[in-house]
DNA sequence: GTCATAATAGACCAGTCGATCTATAACAAC
DNA sequence: GTTGTTATAGATCGACTGGTCTATTATGAC
Protein backbone atom coordinates (compact mmCIF):
# COMPACT_ATOMS: atom_id res chain seq x y z
CA UNK A 1 0.00 0.00 0.00
CA UNK A 2 2.94 1.96 -0.08
CA UNK A 3 3.89 4.62 -2.43
CA UNK A 4 7.25 4.19 -4.38
CA UNK A 5 9.89 7.04 -4.72
CA UNK A 6 8.83 9.15 -7.71
CA UNK A 7 11.95 11.49 -8.21
CA UNK A 8 15.18 10.04 -9.74
CA UNK A 9 17.06 10.10 -7.06
CA UNK A 10 20.45 9.58 -9.41
CA UNK A 11 19.52 12.31 -11.04
CA UNK A 12 18.65 14.49 -7.93
CA UNK A 13 22.13 13.36 -6.63
CA UNK A 14 24.40 13.77 -10.06
CA UNK A 15 22.82 17.86 -9.74
CA UNK A 16 24.02 17.61 -6.32
CA UNK A 17 27.05 17.23 -7.56
CA UNK A 18 27.16 19.82 -9.82
CA UNK A 19 26.16 21.93 -7.41
CA UNK A 20 28.92 21.08 -4.79
CA UNK A 21 31.55 20.80 -7.00
CA UNK A 22 31.00 24.52 -7.78
CA UNK A 23 30.48 26.52 -4.75
CA UNK A 24 31.73 23.74 -2.17
CA UNK A 25 30.13 22.04 0.83
CA UNK A 26 29.46 24.96 3.03
CA UNK A 27 28.77 27.53 0.59
CA UNK A 28 25.83 25.42 -0.43
CA UNK A 29 22.88 26.70 0.95
CA UNK A 30 19.67 24.38 1.77
CA UNK A 31 17.74 27.21 -0.31
CA UNK A 32 19.86 26.36 -3.41
CA UNK A 33 19.66 22.98 -2.79
CA UNK A 34 15.93 22.56 -3.21
CA UNK A 35 16.41 25.02 -5.94
CA UNK A 36 19.18 23.07 -7.74
CA UNK A 37 17.70 19.72 -7.48
CA UNK A 38 14.39 20.17 -8.08
CA UNK A 39 12.93 18.85 -4.85
CA UNK A 40 11.15 19.98 -1.89
CA UNK A 41 12.99 20.63 1.69
CA UNK A 42 11.09 17.88 3.38
CA UNK A 43 11.50 15.47 0.41
CA UNK A 44 15.90 16.42 0.41
CA UNK A 45 15.37 15.97 4.47
CA UNK A 46 13.35 12.41 4.24
CA UNK A 47 15.59 11.06 1.47
CA UNK A 48 19.21 11.86 2.44
CA UNK A 49 18.72 12.68 6.34
CA UNK A 50 20.29 16.50 6.38
CA UNK A 51 22.74 18.01 4.10
CA UNK A 52 25.77 15.81 5.37
CA UNK A 53 24.28 13.04 4.37
CA UNK A 54 23.14 14.90 0.64
CA UNK A 55 26.71 15.56 0.18
CA UNK A 56 28.43 12.54 0.96
CA UNK A 57 26.14 10.42 -1.41
CA UNK A 58 26.94 13.07 -3.75
CA UNK A 59 30.73 12.49 -3.08
CA UNK A 60 30.00 8.76 -3.43
CA UNK A 61 28.73 9.00 -6.50
CA UNK A 62 31.14 11.55 -8.32
CA UNK A 63 34.25 9.24 -6.88
CA UNK A 64 32.13 6.35 -8.46
CA UNK A 65 31.53 7.91 -12.02
CA UNK A 66 34.78 9.19 -12.33
CA UNK A 67 37.23 6.43 -10.95
CA UNK A 68 34.70 4.09 -12.52
CA UNK A 69 34.87 5.52 -15.88
CA UNK A 70 39.04 5.78 -15.45
CA UNK A 71 38.92 1.73 -14.59
CA UNK A 72 37.05 0.84 -17.23
CA UNK A 73 39.77 2.90 -19.45
CA UNK A 74 42.52 1.33 -17.92
CA UNK A 75 41.26 -2.39 -17.78
CA UNK A 76 40.44 -2.26 -22.15
CA UNK A 77 41.22 -4.65 -24.60
CA UNK A 78 44.97 -3.10 -26.00
CA UNK A 79 47.62 -2.25 -24.61
CA UNK A 80 47.88 -1.65 -20.82
CA UNK A 81 50.69 0.96 -20.73
CA UNK A 82 48.82 2.81 -23.71
CA UNK A 83 45.48 2.54 -21.80
CA UNK A 84 47.49 4.25 -19.00
CA UNK A 85 48.68 6.97 -21.26
CA UNK A 86 45.25 7.60 -22.45
CA UNK A 87 44.06 8.11 -18.93
CA UNK A 88 47.10 10.75 -17.84
CA UNK A 89 46.19 12.97 -20.90
CA UNK A 90 42.59 12.77 -20.65
CA UNK A 91 43.11 13.45 -16.98
CA UNK A 92 45.51 16.32 -18.28
CA UNK A 93 42.84 17.78 -20.89
CA UNK A 94 39.57 17.96 -18.26
CA UNK A 95 42.79 20.22 -15.95
CA UNK A 96 43.31 22.36 -19.34
CA UNK A 97 40.03 23.22 -20.43
CA UNK A 98 39.18 23.30 -16.65
CA UNK A 99 35.33 24.45 -17.04
CA UNK A 100 35.69 26.69 -13.67
CA UNK A 101 33.95 23.09 -11.58
CA UNK A 102 37.05 21.49 -9.84
CA UNK A 103 37.08 17.78 -8.84
CA UNK A 104 34.84 17.39 -6.22
CA UNK A 105 37.55 14.67 -4.51
CA UNK A 106 40.53 17.49 -4.37
CA UNK A 107 38.03 19.93 -2.81
CA UNK A 108 36.53 17.04 -0.07
CA UNK A 109 39.84 16.27 0.87
CA UNK A 110 41.15 19.68 2.14
CA UNK A 111 37.78 20.82 2.94
CA UNK A 112 37.23 17.99 5.50
CA UNK A 113 40.44 17.11 7.72
CA UNK A 114 38.21 16.64 10.38
CA UNK A 115 35.91 14.47 9.20
CA UNK A 116 36.82 10.65 9.21
CA UNK A 117 33.43 9.71 7.20
CA UNK A 118 34.09 11.70 4.16
CA UNK A 119 37.78 10.75 4.13
CA UNK A 120 36.95 7.39 4.30
CA UNK A 121 35.04 7.99 1.18
CA UNK A 122 37.55 9.74 -1.19
CA UNK A 123 40.61 7.62 0.32
CA UNK A 124 38.75 4.37 -0.91
CA UNK A 125 38.42 6.33 -4.37
CA UNK A 126 42.32 7.49 -4.45
CA UNK A 127 43.15 3.80 -3.38
CA UNK A 128 41.22 2.56 -6.48
CA UNK A 129 42.27 4.78 -8.84
CA UNK A 130 46.05 3.89 -7.80
CA UNK A 131 45.48 0.40 -7.69
CA UNK A 132 43.97 0.33 -11.18
CA UNK A 133 47.61 2.72 -12.22
CA UNK A 134 49.39 -0.27 -10.82
CA UNK A 135 47.54 -3.45 -12.02
CA UNK A 136 47.62 -2.00 -15.26
CA UNK A 137 51.95 -1.29 -15.25
CA UNK A 138 52.31 -4.77 -13.65
CA UNK A 139 49.84 -6.25 -16.30
CA UNK A 140 52.36 -4.50 -19.29
CA UNK A 141 55.69 -5.68 -17.09
CA UNK A 142 54.12 -9.05 -17.13
CA UNK A 143 53.65 -8.72 -21.11
CA UNK A 144 57.03 -7.37 -21.76
CA UNK A 145 56.00 -4.03 -22.61
CA UNK A 146 57.57 -2.42 -19.20
CA UNK A 147 61.18 -3.22 -18.31
CA UNK A 148 61.58 -5.84 -15.28
CA UNK A 149 63.67 -3.61 -13.02
CA UNK A 150 60.49 -1.25 -13.14
CA UNK A 151 58.12 -0.54 -10.32
CA UNK A 152 54.97 0.03 -10.81
CA UNK A 153 54.02 0.47 -7.19
CA UNK A 154 56.35 3.52 -6.99
CA UNK A 155 54.88 4.53 -10.69
CA UNK A 156 51.75 4.34 -9.62
CA UNK A 157 51.89 6.10 -6.55
CA UNK A 158 53.93 9.22 -8.78
CA UNK A 159 51.67 9.50 -11.00
CA UNK A 160 48.35 9.62 -8.53
CA UNK A 161 50.43 12.58 -6.44
CA UNK A 162 51.10 14.29 -10.06
CA UNK A 163 47.61 14.09 -11.04
CA UNK A 164 45.80 15.46 -7.62
CA UNK A 165 48.70 17.92 -8.17
CA UNK A 166 46.68 19.06 -11.40
CA UNK A 167 43.24 19.13 -9.24
CA UNK A 168 44.45 21.56 -7.65
CA UNK A 169 46.38 23.92 -10.03
CA UNK A 170 43.65 23.41 -12.82
CA UNK A 171 42.01 26.22 -10.18
CA UNK A 172 44.36 28.88 -10.82
CA UNK A 173 43.88 30.57 -14.10
CA UNK A 174 47.62 30.42 -15.14
CA UNK A 175 48.41 27.25 -14.97
CA UNK A 176 48.36 25.89 -18.05
CA UNK A 177 52.23 25.45 -18.92
CA UNK A 178 52.66 23.88 -15.51
CA UNK A 179 50.35 21.20 -16.70
CA UNK A 180 51.35 21.02 -19.75
CA UNK A 181 55.22 20.27 -17.83
CA UNK A 182 53.62 17.94 -15.26
CA UNK A 183 52.21 16.00 -18.23
CA UNK A 184 55.09 15.45 -20.62
CA UNK A 185 56.91 14.25 -17.73
CA UNK A 186 54.19 11.92 -16.17
CA UNK A 187 54.14 10.23 -20.14
CA UNK A 188 57.88 10.51 -20.14
CA UNK A 189 58.18 8.71 -16.88
CA UNK A 190 55.85 5.78 -18.47
CA UNK A 191 58.29 5.79 -21.66
CA UNK A 192 61.09 5.16 -19.76
CA UNK A 193 59.80 2.96 -17.44
CA UNK A 194 58.60 0.73 -21.38
CA UNK A 195 60.75 -1.90 -22.57
CA UNK A 196 62.68 0.05 -24.96
CA UNK A 197 62.59 -2.69 -27.72
CA UNK A 198 59.02 -1.99 -28.03
CA UNK A 199 58.85 1.19 -29.70
CA UNK A 200 56.66 3.66 -27.94
CA UNK A 201 53.39 4.33 -29.52
CA UNK A 202 53.26 7.64 -28.03
CA UNK A 203 54.82 11.04 -29.08
CA UNK A 204 58.23 10.77 -29.29
CA UNK A 205 59.89 10.61 -25.57
CA UNK A 206 60.66 14.06 -24.90
CA UNK A 207 64.27 13.86 -23.08
CA UNK A 208 63.85 14.62 -19.59
CA UNK B 1 49.17 63.13 19.66
CA UNK B 2 48.34 59.74 18.35
CA UNK B 3 48.72 56.55 19.70
CA UNK B 4 50.83 53.90 18.05
CA UNK B 5 49.51 50.61 17.75
CA UNK B 6 50.38 48.33 20.74
CA UNK B 7 49.87 44.85 19.60
CA UNK B 8 52.62 43.16 17.49
CA UNK B 9 50.10 42.97 14.24
CA UNK B 10 53.47 40.30 12.38
CA UNK B 11 52.15 38.04 15.64
CA UNK B 12 48.32 38.31 15.63
CA UNK B 13 49.29 37.86 11.66
CA UNK B 14 50.80 34.54 12.03
CA UNK B 15 48.16 33.23 14.77
CA UNK B 16 45.35 33.58 12.07
CA UNK B 17 47.33 31.70 9.95
CA UNK B 18 47.51 28.73 12.14
CA UNK B 19 43.94 29.06 12.63
CA UNK B 20 42.96 29.32 9.29
CA UNK B 21 44.95 26.37 8.54
CA UNK B 22 43.42 24.47 11.14
CA UNK B 23 39.54 25.03 10.27
CA UNK B 24 39.95 26.85 6.82
CA UNK B 25 38.31 29.77 5.96
CA UNK B 26 34.45 29.93 6.20
CA UNK B 27 34.60 27.82 9.14
CA UNK B 28 36.39 30.10 11.79
CA UNK B 29 33.99 33.08 13.24
CA UNK B 30 35.00 36.17 14.30
CA UNK B 31 34.71 34.87 18.18
CA UNK B 32 37.16 32.34 17.48
CA UNK B 33 39.42 34.79 15.69
CA UNK B 34 39.48 37.13 18.89
CA UNK B 35 39.58 34.72 21.14
CA UNK B 36 43.08 33.37 19.22
CA UNK B 37 44.53 36.77 18.23
CA UNK B 38 44.03 37.98 21.65
CA UNK B 39 42.78 41.13 20.44
CA UNK B 40 39.34 42.45 20.71
CA UNK B 41 36.32 42.33 18.16
CA UNK B 42 36.68 46.06 17.00
CA UNK B 43 40.43 45.86 17.10
CA UNK B 44 40.10 43.17 14.56
CA UNK B 45 38.26 45.53 12.41
CA UNK B 46 40.17 48.53 12.62
CA UNK B 47 43.29 46.70 11.97
CA UNK B 48 42.19 44.44 9.20
CA UNK B 49 39.04 46.12 7.58
CA UNK B 50 36.70 42.73 7.79
CA UNK B 51 37.25 39.28 8.00
CA UNK B 52 37.97 38.68 4.46
CA UNK B 53 40.69 41.21 4.96
CA UNK B 54 42.33 39.43 7.62
CA UNK B 55 42.25 36.04 5.79
CA UNK B 56 43.92 37.76 2.55
CA UNK B 57 46.65 39.59 4.80
CA UNK B 58 47.39 36.09 6.69
CA UNK B 59 47.32 34.31 3.23
CA UNK B 60 49.89 37.06 2.01
CA UNK B 61 52.34 37.04 4.85
CA UNK B 62 51.93 32.82 4.83
CA UNK B 63 53.09 32.37 1.55
CA UNK B 64 55.94 35.13 2.02
CA UNK B 65 57.60 32.62 4.74
CA UNK B 66 57.07 29.06 3.34
CA UNK B 67 58.00 30.52 -0.67
CA UNK B 68 60.92 32.83 1.10
CA UNK B 69 62.62 30.15 3.21
CA UNK B 70 62.70 27.41 0.42
CA UNK B 71 63.80 30.48 -1.88
CA UNK B 72 66.49 30.98 0.37
CA UNK B 73 67.62 27.47 0.26
CA UNK B 74 67.94 27.46 -3.49
CA UNK B 75 69.78 30.28 -3.18
CA UNK B 76 71.98 29.27 -0.64
CA UNK B 77 75.71 28.52 -1.61
CA UNK B 78 76.57 25.22 -2.96
CA UNK B 79 74.98 22.81 -5.34
CA UNK B 80 71.82 24.47 -6.62
CA UNK B 81 70.77 20.83 -7.63
CA UNK B 82 71.57 19.68 -4.23
CA UNK B 83 69.58 22.82 -2.75
CA UNK B 84 66.80 21.71 -5.13
CA UNK B 85 66.94 17.89 -3.73
CA UNK B 86 66.74 19.71 -0.04
CA UNK B 87 63.65 21.26 -0.39
CA UNK B 88 61.92 18.84 -1.99
CA UNK B 89 62.92 16.14 1.15
CA UNK B 90 61.87 18.95 3.28
CA UNK B 91 58.62 19.64 1.43
CA UNK B 92 58.02 15.58 1.72
CA UNK B 93 58.79 15.30 5.36
CA UNK B 94 56.48 18.28 6.40
CA UNK B 95 53.55 16.58 4.15
CA UNK B 96 54.31 13.18 5.75
CA UNK B 97 54.60 13.82 9.21
CA UNK B 98 51.68 16.53 8.81
CA UNK B 99 50.59 17.91 12.07
CA UNK B 100 47.34 17.92 11.02
CA UNK B 101 47.44 20.90 10.04
CA UNK B 102 47.92 21.44 5.78
CA UNK B 103 48.58 23.86 3.50
CA UNK B 104 47.01 27.38 3.76
CA UNK B 105 48.09 27.91 -0.47
CA UNK B 106 46.72 24.59 -1.14
CA UNK B 107 43.15 25.31 0.66
CA UNK B 108 43.35 29.00 -0.52
CA UNK B 109 42.98 27.86 -4.37
CA UNK B 110 40.56 25.26 -3.48
CA UNK B 111 38.31 27.11 -1.39
CA UNK B 112 38.35 30.28 -3.55
CA UNK B 113 37.86 29.64 -6.96
CA UNK B 114 35.42 32.50 -7.21
CA UNK B 115 37.99 35.15 -5.70
CA UNK B 116 40.19 36.51 -7.88
CA UNK B 117 42.18 38.56 -5.41
CA UNK B 118 42.72 35.50 -3.29
CA UNK B 119 43.51 33.73 -6.24
CA UNK B 120 46.01 36.59 -7.35
CA UNK B 121 47.71 36.15 -4.06
CA UNK B 122 48.16 32.58 -4.32
CA UNK B 123 49.00 32.50 -7.82
CA UNK B 124 52.00 35.30 -7.37
CA UNK B 125 53.73 32.43 -4.66
CA UNK B 126 52.99 29.55 -6.42
CA UNK B 127 55.21 31.69 -9.70
CA UNK B 128 57.99 32.30 -7.46
CA UNK B 129 58.73 29.39 -5.82
CA UNK B 130 57.98 27.44 -9.27
CA UNK B 131 60.56 29.99 -10.68
CA UNK B 132 63.01 29.50 -8.07
CA UNK B 133 62.77 25.89 -8.79
CA UNK B 134 63.62 26.80 -12.59
CA UNK B 135 66.30 29.25 -11.84
CA UNK B 136 68.36 26.69 -9.68
CA UNK B 137 68.04 23.87 -12.56
CA UNK B 138 69.03 26.71 -14.60
CA UNK B 139 72.36 27.34 -12.87
CA UNK B 140 72.82 24.02 -12.39
CA UNK B 141 72.98 23.38 -15.80
CA UNK B 142 74.95 26.34 -16.81
CA UNK B 143 77.53 25.04 -14.02
CA UNK B 144 77.34 21.65 -16.05
CA UNK B 145 75.53 19.79 -13.44
CA UNK B 146 72.71 19.01 -15.57
CA UNK B 147 72.56 18.01 -19.19
CA UNK B 148 72.59 20.17 -21.70
CA UNK B 149 68.88 18.81 -23.23
CA UNK B 150 67.31 18.74 -20.21
CA UNK B 151 64.47 21.52 -19.80
CA UNK B 152 64.72 23.11 -16.59
CA UNK B 153 61.20 24.93 -16.98
CA UNK B 154 59.51 21.88 -17.87
CA UNK B 155 60.93 19.94 -14.72
CA UNK B 156 59.99 22.90 -12.61
CA UNK B 157 56.80 22.98 -13.97
CA UNK B 158 56.29 19.28 -12.68
CA UNK B 159 58.18 19.21 -9.72
CA UNK B 160 55.82 22.30 -8.60
CA UNK B 161 52.48 19.81 -9.66
CA UNK B 162 53.57 17.05 -7.54
CA UNK B 163 54.59 18.83 -4.60
CA UNK B 164 51.24 20.99 -4.63
CA UNK B 165 49.82 16.96 -5.13
CA UNK B 166 51.54 16.15 -1.92
CA UNK B 167 49.77 18.96 -0.15
CA UNK B 168 46.78 17.14 -1.25
CA UNK B 169 47.16 13.80 -0.28
CA UNK B 170 49.11 14.38 2.77
CA UNK B 171 45.55 15.27 4.19
CA UNK B 172 44.74 11.55 3.66
CA UNK B 173 45.85 9.34 6.60
CA UNK B 174 46.93 6.52 4.22
CA UNK B 175 49.00 8.56 1.84
CA UNK B 176 52.31 7.71 3.59
CA UNK B 177 53.52 5.33 0.85
CA UNK B 178 52.41 7.45 -1.84
CA UNK B 179 54.58 10.27 -0.63
CA UNK B 180 57.10 8.39 -0.23
CA UNK B 181 56.87 7.24 -4.08
CA UNK B 182 56.30 10.77 -5.52
CA UNK B 183 59.88 12.15 -3.25
CA UNK B 184 61.28 8.96 -4.86
CA UNK B 185 60.28 10.17 -8.41
CA UNK B 186 60.71 13.06 -7.98
CA UNK B 187 64.63 12.78 -6.87
CA UNK B 188 64.66 10.13 -9.33
CA UNK B 189 63.85 12.98 -12.41
CA UNK B 190 66.73 15.11 -10.43
CA UNK B 191 69.12 12.16 -10.67
CA UNK B 192 68.12 11.78 -14.44
CA UNK B 193 68.56 15.25 -15.32
CA UNK B 194 71.81 15.38 -13.65
CA UNK B 195 75.10 14.89 -15.68
CA UNK B 196 76.28 11.41 -15.50
CA UNK B 197 79.76 12.40 -15.12
CA UNK B 198 78.80 14.08 -12.21
CA UNK B 199 78.27 11.38 -9.32
CA UNK B 200 74.80 12.21 -7.74
CA UNK B 201 75.43 12.77 -3.72
CA UNK B 202 71.59 12.14 -2.77
CA UNK B 203 71.06 7.72 -2.72
CA UNK B 204 71.76 5.91 -5.62
CA UNK B 205 69.54 6.75 -8.59
CA UNK B 206 66.53 4.15 -7.48
CA UNK B 207 65.84 2.75 -11.29
CA UNK B 208 62.54 4.30 -12.77
C1' DG C 1 -13.13 3.22 -3.64
C1' DT C 2 -9.81 3.28 0.66
C1' DC C 3 -5.52 3.82 2.66
C1' DA C 4 -0.82 4.79 3.34
C1' DT C 5 2.78 7.18 1.87
C1' DA C 6 5.38 10.58 -1.18
C1' DA C 7 5.75 15.04 -2.39
C1' DT C 8 4.80 20.05 -2.08
C1' DA C 9 4.41 24.63 -0.07
C1' DG C 10 5.47 27.46 3.36
C1' DA C 11 5.54 28.96 8.12
C1' DC C 12 8.54 28.65 11.89
C1' DC C 13 12.45 27.80 15.11
C1' DA C 14 16.65 28.63 17.74
C1' DG C 15 21.21 29.49 16.70
C1' DT C 16 24.94 31.65 14.44
C1' DC C 17 26.97 34.62 11.20
C1' DG C 18 29.68 39.06 10.16
C1' DA C 19 29.43 43.63 11.24
C1' DT C 20 28.29 48.07 13.70
C1' DC C 21 27.71 50.93 17.67
C1' DT C 22 28.26 52.86 22.34
C1' DA C 23 30.74 53.57 26.41
C1' DT C 24 34.82 53.21 29.00
C1' DA C 25 39.64 52.64 30.08
C1' DA C 26 44.55 53.08 28.81
C1' DC C 27 48.17 55.67 27.11
C1' DA C 28 51.37 58.40 23.95
C1' DA C 29 51.93 63.20 22.10
C1' DC C 30 51.91 67.79 23.16
C1' DG D 1 47.63 68.63 32.85
C1' DT D 2 44.75 68.26 28.01
C1' DT D 3 43.94 65.95 23.76
C1' DG D 4 43.53 62.35 20.33
C1' DT D 5 43.82 57.84 19.42
C1' DT D 6 43.87 52.88 20.51
C1' DA D 7 42.08 49.11 22.78
C1' DT D 8 38.52 46.76 25.50
C1' DA D 9 33.99 45.06 26.71
C1' DG D 10 29.70 44.13 25.44
C1' DA D 11 25.10 45.13 23.58
C1' DT D 12 22.87 45.03 19.34
C1' DC D 13 21.70 44.49 14.50
C1' DG D 14 19.65 42.23 10.34
C1' DA D 15 20.49 38.39 7.60
C1' DC D 16 21.00 33.85 7.03
C1' DT D 17 21.87 29.09 8.63
C1' DG D 18 20.22 24.04 8.95
C1' DG D 19 16.40 21.79 10.57
C1' DT D 20 11.49 20.88 12.09
C1' DC D 21 6.65 21.36 11.75
C1' DT D 22 1.85 21.58 9.85
C1' DA D 23 -1.33 21.38 6.21
C1' DT D 24 -2.40 20.02 1.69
C1' DT D 25 -2.18 17.54 -2.59
C1' DA D 26 -1.04 13.64 -5.45
C1' DT D 27 -0.67 8.89 -6.36
C1' DG D 28 0.43 3.97 -6.24
C1' DA D 29 -0.99 -0.40 -3.62
C1' DC D 30 -4.72 -2.99 -2.23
Amino acid sequence: MARPRTFDEAEVLERAVDLFREQGYESTSIPELITRLGICRQSLYNAFGDKRGLYLAALERYGEREVGTRLALLEADGSPLENLRTVIRGWAALATQCPGDGCLTVSAIVANGDDPEALAIVERQVDRLEQGFRSALARAQSAGEVKAEASPARLAGALIATCYGLGVLSRLPGSGPRIGDAVAVMLGLIDDAASHDTAPISAPPDEL
